[in-house]
This record gives structure tokens, C-alpha cells and sequence, in this order.
DNA sequence: AATGACATAGAACACTGTTCGTAAAGGGCG
DNA sequence: CGCCCTTTACGAACAGTGTTCTATGTCATT
């Protein structure tokens, strides 16, 4: 038998054993131009995302733009969630681990927190998706694995390097998140979005009397661009660690 | 005139002057119960959020709380969106702020956060709305900036004050999302919830060979409370600050 | 007393994820 | 070759969601 949505989901995260069985078989649509694999689905998802946000992310807006209907996808897919989680696996699967090398350990992890961000905000929102995802997936997992072996390659205790790569991996997530949401709500709010600093700087100046530092400091609240304060934190993590 | 909701949310975010009339006026209920003001469509949120998380708080849901359909509650509140800032704002406001101690900074800093991860795990799921806020609330305001006057008392350079907070809040925000996200799967997925340190530690270690290291280190992995892990990243970040 | 303002809802719209039942296409078998 | 039966595909529908239109009943005021 071909594999059910829920067996593949299942070997994704090493419960079950591989299941081979390509299985070409055709539907009623004939010879149509592509046969609506999992692959077509996740690469369409991706399309979709990239262009117009996770939010225009719907099972419908999917089905559409495969040209079929919405209950087409749940012949390959369990349900939104394992959409996601393939999603997010297919994004982890895309980060180049380095081999660890305890000279350079420090930029070796900001490498790949800067490969997960710059990935994370090619699709705008999917971040979104991480927070939701089980971290039991194979994909991810390979990702902390990576991370794990750098930080112990830099003569950090066990303890200290897993509860790191989680701090490191939980700030990633959240930093493109908000980086999202501020940009489609920057976009979408009013017709002139171009004066985000500005006004931001204006509005901060032009506060009650009851926020004297906020006013004071507005420059350095707004300012920064959008690498620098993650620079800024992830060597505030970095630099807190005890590294050889 | 009494003051629209989008007056309100105005006033709120410091666009507009403050605006009197208190309006009692009845509508075809007649003397009902409560006469459904935003406070009272604040509380019974919280009280929805509290006891079955965020995920429940849905505009029919609030309205049958309090008795009504779900068109009363926007001549209150402008839109979901507005409920989820005005929620925020309540949380915010229960931080009590300390005064800025040049010689205990670091554990004010501290305390507020703990404030902030305590009132949010508090109100499963709630962290979400966070993220979507925009940052001009007054109330979320007051608590950045009562942070940023006991950093600047701390001797830190306000870029550095300025971007440590906002690092904080982000990291405060996505634990806290990350926790409720992760209890909430743990009680929904299946029946035995004890198991869960037990499970993940038995799937770590029954990794297939390429994750040696994540098998080696399950343990630390999947170790450490909740606090341990949060006060571990609270505590790096602000060790890596130069402070007094 | 009549009037107009206003909080209150009922019904409906456009969405969402998901499932049921059915129709079409292909391979394995007699 | 022709039949059956598995597998894929998909239209229609269900239970939800946020939101808006419209009408209704009640109050304070003229």
C-alpha cells in the first residue's frame, strides 16, 4: 500500500519505519500537467508564502493555485499543521551545518542563527508555523544537532549548550516573527509607509511628561536597523557564555 | 457625544485628547444585569483566557459569556485585534514598576520580567496577542519605560539600555508562547500527560545514528524546569550587559 | 407627549480548516 | 481482451471564525 499522510508524518519523526512504494497511480484528471505530489504542494506553499505572507497561506489558496479543490490536499497532507511542520522541516533543510571547529565556535553559531533568520524572513510570518511545530521533527532536529556539536566543539558544558541552543533558537524565532508582523502591518495600515521611523521617532518625542526617559532616548529606542539589534542580541547571548 | 471605540483605541496610543462623558444611556435589554461596558468585556475575557487559553477567547464566545450576540460587542471594541491590545494593556498595567537602584539593578531588571513571564503564562496562550500589539500602547509603554529607567540607573549606554530591553520583552514574549503552546499540545494530544519528560528523553535517545550528539546529551536537553530554562537566558543576556 | 440619539442584537456575508461521498483512471487478474 | 478493485481526485457540505448591515427597543431631552 502507498503511504498514508499519517504514516509519512509519523516516519518524519522517527516512530515508524520507511515505507517505500512509489505509486503512480492517476486520478480522475487524466494527464493533467503535474500529478499533485507532496513535493508540488510544499513547493507551491513556499511560492505562495514568499509572495503574499504565511497569512494568504490557506488550504484553499492552495488548492486553487494547484488548480484543484481543497480536498485534493488532504490526500497528502494530515491536516494545516503538517503542512506547516513540512514546511519549516523543508526550511531546516536548507541550513548548511559547518563542521564544528572550536577556534571559531562563535561565528560558526552566529552563521547558522543568520542562515535561519535570513530564512525565516524570505517568507514573511512562517515563523509563525515554528512556534506551533513539534521540535521532534527530523529535519529540525538536525539543525539543533548541528548546533549542538559547535557548541560543545567551543568547550561549553552539555547543560549549558542545550539550554543555549534553545535560548538562541526560541530569540530567532521570535525576532522574525515581530519583524513580520511590524512589516505587514506597516504595509497594509496606511498608504504612506515609508515614514515608519519618523513617525515612530515623533511620536515617542511628542509623549506625556510621565515617560521622561522614553522621550529623552526616542533616537536610540527607534534606531537600529533591523540586523543591528539582532547582532546586538545574539552577541549579548554569546558573549555570555563561557567559551574556550 | 459618548466616545466611539476608534476614539477610544486613539486615546489610547496618545493621537488624541481625553474625551469625558460617561453615557449611561440602556438599550432594548431594559435593566439587564451589567450593562456590557468595556470593562466588563475585559474581565470576562480574562476569565475565558484563564480558564480554557486564548485559543477559546473568540468574539461568540465572549458575547454568549455576557449574554448577548456577537454585534454588541463592537460598539465597545473596534475589532479582535483592539480586544487583544486592550487585554495587553491590562496585563501591563498590573506591573508594578520599581524605583531605579543603581546598586540592584539587575535584580529589578529581573523582577520585572519575571512579572511580565508570570502574568503571561498566567493567561494561557495570551502572548500571542503580544505579538501582534503595536508597541505605541500607553500601558506597554509605561513598563518599557520604567525598564529603561532602571537600565539607565544601571550605568548602561541608552543603545545599549534601549536594545537589551527590547531584546528582553521579545525573549519574555516567545517563552512564554513557547510554554503555553507546549502545554496546551501536551494536554490536547493525548490522554497521559505525565509522561513528558519521560517520552522525549526515551525519543532522543532512540535517534538514529547521525544525531550522536543529541543522543549523548538527551538528557540536558530535555532537562531543567521551566524557571531554570527561563532564568538561564534572562540571566545571560544581562550578564553580557556592562553594567555598574 | 413627541423626538431623536444610541446601545443592543438578529441575521447574514465572506472567510477558515476539515470531512463525506462519489466519480474517474489505472493496474492486476481471469 | 475485459472485468474488478484499489487508488486518486474533487464537488459539496459542515462547523467554526471575524465582521457588518439593519432594525428594534429604550432612554434623555425638547
Amino acid at each position: 500500500m502507498s503511504p498514508t499522510p499519517e504514516q509519512r508524518r509519523a516516519a518524519r519523526h522517527q516512530l515508524g519505519t520507511a515505507t517505500a512504494a512509489p505509486a503512480t497511480r492517476r486520478g480522475p484528471s487524466g494527464g493533467r500537467k503535474k500529478p499533485i505530489t507532496v513535493e508540488a504542494i510544499i513547493s507551491t506553499a513556499f511560492g505562495i508564502v514568499e509572495r503574499e505572507g504565511y497569512d494568504a497561506l490557506t488550504m484553499r489558496r492552495l488548492a486553487t493555485e494547484l488548480e484543484t479543490g481543497p480536498a485534493s490536499l488532504y490526500a497528502h497532507v494530515v491536516n494545516k499543521d503538517d503542512l506547516d511542520e513540512l514546511l519549516i522541516g523543508r526550511l531546516c533543510a536548507e541550513i548548511t551545518l559547518p563542521t564544528p571547529d572550536p577556534a571559531t565556535w562563535r561565528a560558526q553559531i552566529i552563521s547558522v542563527c543568520t542562515q535561519l533568520r535570513d530564512q525565516y524572513l524570505r517568507f514573511p510570518g512562517i515563523s509563525r508555523a515554528t512556534f506551533a511545530a513539534a521540535p521532534s521533527n527530523l529535519d529540525t532536529l538536525r539543525v539543533g544537532e548541528g548546533m549542538l556539536a559547535i557548541l560543545l566543539a567551543g568547550g561549553l558544558a552539555p547543560q549549558v549548550a542545550a539550554w543555549a541552543i534553545d535560548s538562541l533558537n526560541l530569540y530567532v524565532n521570535a525576532f522574525c516573527l515581530e519583524v513580520s508582523v511590524a512589516r505587514t502591518r506597516r504595509s497594509s495600515s496606511e498608504d504612506d509607509w515609508v515614514l515608519s521611523h519618523a513617525e515612530a521617532l515623533e511620536r515617542f518625542a511628542a509623549l506625556p511628561e510621565d515617560f521622561p526617559q522614553t522621550k529623552r532616548y526616542a533616537a536610540e529606542l527607534t534606531g537600529g536597523t533591523v540586523t543591528d539589534r539582532f547582532d546586538f542580541t545574539i552577541g549579548l547571548m554569546l558573549d555570555g557564555l563561557p567559551g574556550a
